[in-house]
RNA sequence: GGCUCUGUAGUUCAAUGGAUAGAAUAGCGGUUUCCUAAACCGUAGAUCCGGGUUCGAUUCCCGGCGGAGCUACCA
C-alpha cells in the first residue's frame, strides 16, 4: 500500500521531469508484477504514450532509467514490452515490515467517535423456522461486513429485525394449542425454534389433510380453501392477538421466548451478535403511521376499496400497495416504520441491509419511499445483495425437505473436524477440553470460509461434501498454517531464541521471501478496498494467498536452523507477521485461529 | 412479456480494460533421516455465440442463447 502509493507519486514526479507534463494519479497504473516476470511491481506504458510521444518500449526505458537514478526505492528495472517492471530496494520492504510489526494486534483503522456511522441489517429471520443454509450466508456475510467497516474506522451498529408477527406466526401457535400437549422445549428436548419450526409443519400437514378431505367431498381447491376450518382458526388468532386478546399475546409471547433462546443459541455458536435488536410487532404501526401522513400530504393514493397505494411510474416501475383494505400493513409498510425508528434512535449515515438478492426491487422501491416520505437517507441506502446457495441437487426446497438446517449443519462440520484430527493423531496427548475447542474452530472455521470466499453476489453452490475438505482453499488451511507458524515461535522460545523487534538493514532478501513481505504490505491495501466495495471475499482469497505462499516457503527453507543468524532472526520476525497478519484477516471473517492443531 | 443478476478447466471458485486467463478440487506422476504430510513438487485441462468501442476485452456497449430471481392485499 504505502509502497505502491509512494510509487505512483514519483511516477508523477518522473514525467513531470521527462515529458513537462501533468498526470493523474489514475492514469498510473501499476500492478504486482506477474511471478514470471522479475520485479515487484509493473508500470503499464501505454496510457502515457500520448504524453511521451515515443514507442512503448522507449517510454518504459526512459521511466525506468529515470526512476533507477532518482528514486531511492526503486534498485533496477527491466523492460518487456510497453510494461516496466520495477524492483523494490530490501530496504524500503524492511522498512515496511518493520512498520506492519509496530501495530498493535488488530491495528487497522483506529474507529474515532466522529467517525461515520453504518448501520448494518442482518439475520432477519422468522419466528416460525428454524435457521437455515441460506441464513448462514446472511449472517456470515452481515457480520464480517460489518467487522471490515470497523477495521476501516467506521462506527458499527449491528442490527435485526425479527419477523415477529403475521397469520404464519398464528400457525404454529394454533398448532401448539391443537396438538401440543403443553409440550416445551425442554419436555420434548428441542431448542426451541426447532419445536415451534416443527408445529408449523404439522399444521401444514393438517391443513393439507383438511383440504384433501373437503376435495373428496367434490369442493373445487379454491372452494376448498375458503372452507378451511383451521385457516378460519389462524385468522381469528390474528385478529385477537391484533385486538391485544390477552390470553393469545400471552401464549405468542411464550412461544416467541422459546424461538429466541433457540436462535441465541445459534448466533453464539456461529459467533455473530447484534447491538440492537427489533421485533417487526414493534414498528409495523410506525409504519402505518408513516404511510398515512404520505396519504394525507398527497404523496400516495387510496383505492375504492381503501386500500392504499404508491405512484411509481414517474421512477419506471408499477404501482405498490401499502396498506391493504382492511388496513392492515405489508412488508414494505414494516419497512418504512423501522426505517423510522431506526434514524430516531441513531444518527446514521449509511443504512445497510443485508439481504438477498430474490428482494432487490423491494429495496429499491423502500429507497424511492422513503425519499417521497422525506427521509433524505432514503436515497443512499445500501441494499447488500447476495445470491442464492444452491444445493448440488438444485435449489433447497422445504416441500421436498431438502432444507439444510443451520444447527445440523454445525454440528456435522465439527464432528467431522474432530474425526479428522483423531484419524491423522492430532489429538494425541491433548486434553478432551482443548480437542473439543480445535474441533469447534475448525470445523467452524471450513464452513465460515467456504461460504464467505465466494463473491457475494453470486449464486453458489454449497457442497457439504468439499466444506469439510481440509485441503485447498479452506479455512482449516490457513488455520493449519497460523498453528505451524506458532510452532515454529513456540520452538524458537524453547530454544531461548527471542524474535528480535528491529530487523538489520543490510540483508538481503530471496525472491520468495520479497513475495511474502509484499503480500503482508499489500493486505491493509485489500482490507479498505473490501470495505469501500462491501466486498467481503476480496479478503478471504488474499489470506490464502499468503498462507499458501508460507507454505511453500516454509517447506523450502529450514528456519530456525538457518545458519546465518541475521536471516533466522529476519524470518522469525518474517514468520510472526504472517501469523499476525492470518490473525487478522480471519478475524474479518469471524474465525478463529488455533495455537495449534 | 417487463425488470435485475449471472454464464470461465469435469467440478467449485479467482482475475481495478493489460503480459502466456489464475487457484483449488477430481485425474495422472512424484516427494516423508525435512523442528506440524491437514504439507510440497510436476503434468494435463476453460472465457456460451455474434458484432462494436480500444493500442489491448473474461471485463465496457449492442444483439442472440442458457441459468437464477423478482414482477403477491406472503414476509
Amino acid at each position: 500500500m504505502h509502497i505502491e502509493n509512494t510509487l505512483q507519486k514519483i511516477i508523477i514526479h518522473a514525467i513531470k521531469e521527462l515529458y513537462q507534463a501533468d498526470v493523474e494519479m489514475s492514469q498510473i497504473t501499476l500492478q504486482k508484477t506477474k511471478k514470471e516476470f522479475k520485479g515487484h511491481y509493473t508500470l503499464v506504458t501505454f496510457p502515457l504514450l500520448r504524453i511521451s510521444r515515443k514507442k512503448p518500449e522507449e517510454t518504459a526505458e526512459e521511466i525506468g532509467s529515470w526512476l533507477a537514478a532518482n528514486a531511492d526505492i526503486i534498485s533496477g528495472f527491466n523492460v518487456i514490452k510497453g510494461f516496466l517492471n520495477l524492483e523494490i530496494t530490501a530496504g524500503a520492504w524492511l522498512r515496511l515490515l518493520e512498520q506492519i510489526d509496530a501495530q498493535a494486534d488488530y491495528g487497522f483503522t483506529p474507529v474515532t467517535d466522529n467517525a461515520p456511522l453504518y448501520m448494518v441489517e442482518y439475520s432477519s429471520p422468522n419466528t416460525n423456522k428454524p435457521l437455515h443454509l441460506g441464513h448462514v450466508r446472511n449472517n456470515l456475510l452481515g457480520h464480517s461486513l460489518c467487522e471490515v467497516l470497523a477495521a476501516n474506522g467506521k462506527r458499527v451498529v449491528k442490527t435485526n429485525i425479527v419477523n415477529d408477527r403475521g397469520i404464519h406466526i398464528c400457525k404454529s401457535m394454533l398448532a401448539w394449542q391443537k396438538w401440543g400437549n403443553d409440550e416445551t422445549p425442554e419436555s420434548a428436548g428441542k431448542k426451541g425454534d426447532h419445536l415451534i419450526g416443527d408445529y408449523y409443519v404439522l399444521f401444514d400437514k393438517k391443513y393439507k389433510e383438511e383440504l384433501a378431505s373437503l376435495q373428496e367431498k367434490g369442493l373445487a381447491k379454491e372452494e376448498a380453501e375458503a372452507q378451511s376450518q383451521l385457516m378460519a382458526e389462524a385468522r381469528e388468532m390474528l385478529r385477537k392477538w391484533e385486538a391485544g386478546d390477552q390470553e393469545t399475546v400471552h401464549l405468542w409471547k411464550r412461544m416467541n421466548d422459546w424461538v429466541y433462546a433457540g436462535f441465541d443459541q445459534t448466533y453464539r455458536r456461529m459467533g455473530v451478535s447484534f447491538d440492537k435488536i427489533y421485533y417487526e410487532s414493534k414498528t409495523y404501526l410506525a409504519g402505518k403511521e408513516e404511510v398515512l401522513r404520505g396519504l394525507s400530504q398527497g404523496l400516495f393514493y387510496r383505492k375504492e376499496d381503501g386500500s392504499v397505494w404508491a405512484d411509481l411510474t414517474p421512477y419506471g416501475l408499477d404501482h405498490k400497495l401499502l396498506l391493504r383494505a382492511d388496513g392492515t400493513s405489508v412488508y414494505m409498510t414494516q419497512d418504512i416504520g423501522t426505517a423510522k425508528l431506526r434514524f430516531d434512535d441513531y444518527p446514521i449515515n449509511t443504512m445497510i441491509y443485508v439481504v438477498g438478492n430474490e428482494q432487490n426491487y423491494h429495496f429499491q422501491v423502500l429507497s424511492i419511499l422513503l425519499d417521497m416520505l422525506g427521509f433524505e437517507f432514503g436515497k443512499g441506502l445500501v441494499h447488500f445483495s447476495y445470491g442464492m446457495v444452491e444445493l448440488p441437487e438444485g435449489k433447497m426446497k422445504s416441500r421436498e425437505g431438502t432444507v439444510v438446517d443451520a444447527d445440523a449443519l454445525m454440528v456435522e462440520m465439527v464432528e467431522t473436524a474432530r474425526e479428522t484430527s483423531k484419524e491423522l493423531g492430532k489429538l494425541d496427548g491433548i486434553s478432551t477440553e482443548e480437542a473439543d475447542k480445535i474441533a469447534e474452530m475448525v470445523g467452524m472455521g471450513a464452513l465460515k470460509y467456504f461460504i464467505l470466499k465466494v463473491a457475494p453476489k453470486k449464486n453458489m453452490t454449497f457442497n457439504p461434501k468439499e466444506s469439510i475438505d481440509f485441503n485447498g482453499n479452506t479455512g482449516p488451511f490457513i488455520q493449519y498454517t497460523h498453528a505451524r507458524i506458532q510452532s515454529v515461535l513456540r520452538k524458537a522460545g524453547e530454544e531461548g531464541i527471542t524474535v528480535p523487534e528491529k530487523l538489520e538493514n543490510s540483508l538481503s532478501l530471496s525472491e520468495k521471501e520479497e513475495g511474502l513481505v509484499q503480500l503482508l504490505a499489500e493486505f491493509d491495501a485489500v482490507v479498505k478496498q473490501a470495505g469501500a466495495e462491501y466486498n467481503v471475499s476480496l479478503i478471504g482469497n488474499y489470506v490464502y494467498e499468503l498462507a499458501k505462499e508460507f507454505n511453500q516457503f516454509y517447506h523450502d527453507f529450514s528456519i530456525l536452523r538457518e545458519e546465518n543468524i541475521p536471516l533466522r532472526d529476519f524470518r522469525l520476525t518474517l514468520s510472526k507477521n504472517i501469523a499476525l497478519t492470518i490473525k487478522k484477516g480471519m478475524k474479518l471473517f469471524g474465525i478463529e485461529v488455533p495455537e495449534r492443531m
